[in-house]
DNA sequence: ATCCTATATCGCAAATATACGATAATAGAA
DNA sequence: TTCTATTATCGTATATTTGCGATATAGGAT
């Protein structure tokens, strides 16, 4: 079967869900450090720096931005990426809300 | 072709979306939420609470102590679940101090 | 010993993700 | 216009994830 059952959880958990889904390959981890580093490039740029194909690298970028977490403004015929401030900001702090939670034990520790 | 390429980012990279990976989806967000909450819980619980098969939750369950952000500690029959505190500080850290990293733009905006 | 409960694991099916080459599409340069 | 550079998308192969039922395993209870 394994029809998925992401629906079946609330806004919240699929929201967390989702930005960590998007985070969770290194080559996504590694463009968005470079894209920080660099403020701003083109795609051909990340090929450059990552060890993967120019298709590869263009699947990556736009798996980044359906989450919102960068933005690819057009160019000429370039597309220039950068992180979308305002969306980053919001991820990090759903993130952090939900890595920073309370999670002391009274009584017996498991 | 789809040879992983994984191994060819550095550790720091690896890291990062080896902890995102883990929480990639909603039932291991709820079922964090829910150990969070309730402290400690067995297994069946947590199938109590969701939507999903005990073999599927057990699965998951399998994958959140894998990366280490919960433990589990045999109790007779039972397996008592609970965040591996240090573990799940240190990932939080990790995560933190990604996220937070500083994006400001000088110069033209994207 | 037999039964019951709780959990993990196996085997399988379906869905997604990863990766690449080839090709299309677009826009500037010659 | 033709050429070149840049990027997106298509098609395809493979790998991984998700999900479940069935089964194995372990420990208590009767």
């Amino acid at each position: 079967m394994a029809i998925t059952k992401v629906k079946e959880f609330n806004t919240k958990e699929r929201k967390i869900a989702e930005i960590c889904k998007a985070l969770a390959h290194p080559a996504r981890i590694a463009i968005i450090n470079f894209l920080i580093k660099q403020r701003e490039c083109i795609c051909s740029d990340v090929v450059n720096e990552l060890p993967l194909s120019q298709s590869t690298v263009s699947q990556h970028l736009k798996e980044l931005k359906n989450v919102g977490l960068i933005k690819g403004d057009i160019d000429g015929p370039r597309v220039c990426y950068c992180i979308d401030q305002e969306k980053w900001d919001e991820a990090g702090k759903i993130i952090n809300l939900f890595l920073s939670q309370e999670t002391i034990q009274a009584g017996k520790p498991c």
